[in-house]
DNA sequence: CTGAAAGCGCTTACAG
DNA sequence: CTGAAAGCGCTTACAG
């Protein structure tokens, strides 16, 4: 059972040299502190024989550092955040960092508490895909000094890095390219939020829109509904805007709901209606016939997240020229929003 | 800028009270140590009126608890593990549990690694889905005491709390659904692993087939194939094993690369050929034809996992009658397993 | 009923 | 070149 693990202290009485002794050399400090390489080998080769492993918690209040980050998305489980926490994780292993996570589903109140838990247990840093009205709080942990990286959605009025996409220019591309394919009264299907990267989405397609003189058509659909509520909202709105040929969501699930809607009332894709999504699902690969979407560098923002989150606690800070960094999407286009005749 | 923290002492010194009277108040202990009603409510209004937080560390390294729970998954991006990583950390965090995680890619260095990463930071606990061979280390933590629960597969030879489901049972059911529809030749693609849960599988598999009198065809994926190598493999397989009506897929990802392989050469699901497969995702559902699976009870496994853990680190033991949970699911038929003519 | 003190295991000026 | 000491912010016997 749970011997008692062996302290620094120990080693230093057993070796009868100073504490400070053993940990400037497990320290690698050895060298600054002209700690001769006898003493040094002695220390070293201890710690080896007895697999000596410093406390983190005890280093951490020493130090106030605790390598650790907070990482607060919408949800872990889904097929945009859990593949960005998988790489994001993977990076930060490999310069010493633990990941502690939390799903925020969305709700400003859990978000604001677990950042505050997340604080309480100074973490070094914040990675955040923030829901609305977070803007004061994480200001006040930024002024208390805790580098906070912001993705997917930036926030109004508060200059933090942020890591995106290019929302707006990949609506337009993709309506552009619905308009060429022949497809004339686009419908735009969005989260009712007022979230940065949902509000480029938006703006994208108005912009396109009214380009070519066409009127907006836009249904907007709850966050917290449930699946079933959804794919009904989305039967109602196809039956009550039959002109509608071609449909544009702005992210993954609301499609899917979609397509079980459009499923349902038997439409045709790409015949009866065209469609294209932001964000990619396996799901659309392989549907029949194949969904045209918009893929996000996925491992180019999560590279960009941890790099920069770690460059904040190292202290080197962002390029006054821009906090925000945007990594392009791609447009894949595939059967949905082909050639309607 | 970062103005130092109130600190316990801060309190005590403003207050002229001990240190140890505060914390005492603070960690609802009042009562215990006879401390008057009044001195009481002053501690307690002050600590309200500056916004008093004790500092985690500290309380850590005082108490040896850290409030932390290490989650080691396969894959945190899959559609397996990522709804499960959801639904653990929802739990913890009402009992005041954070939840630190990292994906082993089936790599068991890795997961030794951070295996050991999370014990030097103190964790109270353990959830892992281990890939092989970690039974030694697993033992070595659970033998300083530090409780562990195993789930998704379990481990040989090492006595842990196991939560998982009725895998035997279930490849049973499905194949007996096949034959019943007039499936004959059905293969079973699975991963080559020796994990518990794919021996599972692949032993309801063979006894089915034993069973009626068939000969088993298993097709083993390497488990760190690319995509495009898993397709291919698949589609080598099936024009090698042109008698081959059905298959079941040991687990989602692979029924993926078999979907893939499958419309690759054209054949027609389910006259052509039938398909079942372990675990479900979106893409099942609505694909066309919808896909037969195989449904783990992912909201009751993950409670199961979260109030199991809490237990042991609360010292309730495991009930001696069985360190193993199991859970069944559920096999939800489809179109793609129906009435081969 | 309350307080002084030791301890958790590190780090880091400081003195020599 | 090395050591004694204070400090990080808590908890918890122990004494009175």
């Amino acid at each position: 059972m749970a011997e008692k693990k062996p302290s620094i202290n120990d080693i230093a009485k057993h070796l009868k040299v100073a504490k400070s002794t053993v940990s400037f050399i497990i320290n690698g400090k050895a060298e600054a502190h002209r700690i001769s390489k006898e003493q040094e080998q002695r220390v070293l080769n201890y710690v080896k024989e007895i697999g000596f492993k410093p406390n983190y918690m005890a280093q951490s209040l020493a130090t106030g550092k605790s390598n650790s980050i907070g990482l607060i998305v919408e949800n872990i489980g889904d097929s945009f955040f859990g593949p960005i926490a998988l790489m994001i994780e993977e990076q930060a292993k490999k310069s010493g960092y633990r990941i502690i996570y939390s799903s925020t589903l969305g709700d400003t109140e859990a978000a604001l508490s677990v950042l505050q838990l997340f604080r309480d247990t100074k973490v070094d840093g914040f990675i955040i895909a923030p829901p609305l009205h977070m803007e004061e709080e994480i200001k006040k942990v930024m002024d208390d000094g805790v580098p906070i990286v912001i993705f997917d959605r930036m926030l109004d009025n508060v200059a933090t890095d942020y890591i995106g996409t290019n929302n707006r220019a990949m609506v337009v591309e993709a309506c552009e390219h619905f308009l060429e394919q022949g497809f004339k009264e686009i419908a735009f299907i969005s989260l009712a939020s007022s979230q940065s990267q949902m509000q480029e989405r938006l703006d994208g397609y108005i912009n396109c829109m009214r380009t070519h003189n066409r009127l907006p058509i836009v249904l907007e659909v709850p966050y917290s509904e449930q699946r079933d509520q959804r794919k009904q909202r989305m039967i109602d709105f196809l039956q009550d805007n039959p002109q509608v040929d071609a449909l544009f969501f702005a992210t993954n699930y609301l499609c899917i709901s979609g397509l079980e809607a459009i499923r349902e009332i038997g439409k045709k894709i790409p015949d009866e209606i065209g469609i294209i999504v932001f964000d990619e699902h396996d799901l659309f690969r392989l549907f029949t016939p194949s969904i045209t979407s918009i893929i996000q560098p996925l491992a180019h923002l999560s590279k960009a997240i941890i790099d920069t989150l770690l460059n904040r606690i190292n202290g080197i800070p962002a390029d006054p020229s821009g906090l925000h960094q945007v990594f392009p999407s791609k447009l894949v286009i595939r059967e949905s929003s082909i050639n309607k005749k």
